[in-house]
DNA sequence: GCATTTTTCCGAAACGTTTCGGATGCCGCC
DNA sequence: GGCGGCATCCGAAACGTTTCGGAAAAATGC
């Protein structure tokens, strides 16, 4: 391959001149720099990443550690985002190292050893618990990162997020809004961060209604389908709390609450509401379920496009507060609600 | 982070020697190798890959360039093959970088800017078509590279594959062997060479039973349920072929085939006999289907260790005839199939 | 006791890039 | 004519590792 020291031969300027001229330095005439650029392009250049990485520290690599999916529900998610966050850092021409570990495997012990070898120079940090230890390793160790979500107390990093206080807030809301007082909750496991986030906003939301929130109607779980079905059919038994709505936490949940109520000959919308939150998993739209189910929404898939800059940009080196970005919801009213 | 100079001060050793020393030359004292392992632990040593890749010209880390999948039905391979092939090179100490391109994006371009920029010394191909171009630009560019199947003609490359000729005539002949002369064949998208050999070796157990083949049993699509019910259901329409057997590609098509077969009223073993490939893609088991499926069996997740392991030995220049490798399969006889 | 081999070590160069500090030539200005 | 300022360029060092060629010390052979 063509290296700066061949292009400074062909063009009679020093590697110096060459390197900075490619990178952009002000000091270097436009003339030779136009020289410069079709030069390289004719030999066709590509610096040599190792090199550039070894001077500067930095790799132009970033990486995703990750278990592997649980279920087969959780496949939908995961090819998500995979492909989003890679195809997205390939457009800042970014590579994406993919490490998916064993689930017993500690995930901090990987990021230590990826860092030590400069593999790396930054990290996309999934499904956040509360006092994650992979944030605070990376805090520690000064390495750049982008959460997709956010912690409870200080968010001192860059992250994407959407409003999930809000989301269960608006859900919970519309509900009483219509008369309803035993509210479920499908929540996802605890310990998520956005799953204490929703819990907030549901609770805050029935308060504001003057419902006392009642422990047993809020349900956590793996968010599939399954965890939909079983936990409805176990609030519907008789003698169990019997609520008259039920708010899901994604669009698996929603389907498995769909199917329960179905069998269990309870109509949605006349018997039993139904709300729920709409990520946009392929293969479950809202629109298409009947009746049609009411949700807030926010693609899953438009989150990658903005993590990827955002740590891009960590990487640049701006400042934190500039990194810190709100995915947009929305509120669609469909026909799975009844007035009580 | 420590490095070779920081090993060699503390041991008053020169870095060549320290270097040698952790690399397993022969030329350095059993006694002083072991101080020298010992001290890289305590200063918690790890070797700057950088620097090792700017000189040796290897960087450690091999890539994988893909399209996103494109049906809801692709994700589960796509999560099996992603998530296995990147623990398999974990475990092999290698960097695995996931390039995710939009499907209209050249990949020969991709491969070649990876290969310019020095970031990867190894690729696996997925997926091969006759006369892939991929494979013809890395044989050009003498790049290493393990594809995950064969090429009709000369494999002059690490592989892992099955036997598909085996595959199709093992099925087609247990069908013959029933006494069924009207066999369709649903296969695979064609240009794929796993496509072309299994229709190779249906082709001979028919003609080994004397049977010509009929051109318009032999159908070809997309490997999904929705591609099985579809063509059996063309297949068995009135005034159609109306075959006495069915053999499906994958598990995904055998389902779609139960589905219409089921829905046509007709029966699976007494009407219409089914067998299947299985490559065990996880909530399709050939087992727990009524009636239990007829199947040659060869998990597609047993094929990524192996691929792994066969890439880093070519990246280790051992010879090509040693890393080409057959995965077993084994063939189930169930319940589907019934005597003409 | 001397020559020869073997074992164990080391200095220096190299990989391709970025960057620090300075050099050169040219211009206008007092 | 001397001086400062500007635009444009360059040499050399540095990043951390591997490796080539050789050297010193120890062991062996005669």
């Amino acid at each position: 391959m063509a290296t700066l020291k061949d292009l400074s031969r062909h063009l009679g300027l020093s590697v110096t001149q060459v390197s900075r001229a490619l990178n952009g330095h002000s000091d270097v005439n436009e003339q030779t720099r136009a020289r410069v650029q079709e030069a390289a392009k004719l030999l066709k250049y590509q610096p040599n990443i190792s090199a550039r990485r070894l001077v500067t520290g930095r790799s132009g690599t970033v990486g995703l550690v990750v278990p592997p999916p649980v279920s087969t529900d959780g496949h939908a998610v995961f090819v998500e985002m995979i492909s989003g966050l890679s195809a997205s850092f390939a457009q800042q021409q970014v590579h994406f190292l993919l490490h998916v570990i064993n689930p017993q495997e500690d995930p901090v012990a990987v990021h230590r050893r990826l860092i030590d070898s400069a593999a790396l120079d930054g990290f996309v940090i999934t499904d956040p618990v509360v006092n994650d230890p992979r944030i605070a390793f990376l805090r520690k160790r000064d390495v750049p990162f982008v959460v997709h979500g956010r912690l409870g107390d200080k968010n001192d990093f860059a992250y994407f997020d959407i409003d999930n206080y809000a989301v269960a807030h608006q859900l919970t809301a519309h509900l009483t809004g219509l008369g309803h007082q035993r509210i479920a909750f499908l929540n996802g496991v605890p310990g998520r961060t956005y799953v204490e986030s929703r819990l907030r906003g549901h609770v805050a939301a029935l308060a504001a209604a003057g419902i006392a929130h009642d422990p047993d109607l809020h349900r956590n779980g793996m968010m599939n389908r399954n965890f939909g079905l079983t936990e409805t059919i176990r609030l519907m038994l008789p003698g169990s709390c019997r609520p008259t709505a039920i708010i899901a936490g994604n669009m698996l949940i929603a389907l498995g609450v769909y199917d329960a109520l179905q069998a269990l000959g309870l109509r949605i919308s006349a018997d039993v509401s139904v709300v729920a939150h709409d990520d946009h998993l392929p293969g479950a739209t809202a629109e298409s379920l009947f009746p049609a189910l009411t949700t807030t929404s926010a693609p899953l898939k438009e989150s990658w496009g903005p993590m990827a800059s955002l740590l891009v940009q960590a990487l640049d080196g701006q400042p934190i507060e500039t990194l810190q970005k709100m995915g947009g919801v929305t509120f669609f009213d469909r026909a799975s609600c009844g007035r009580l």
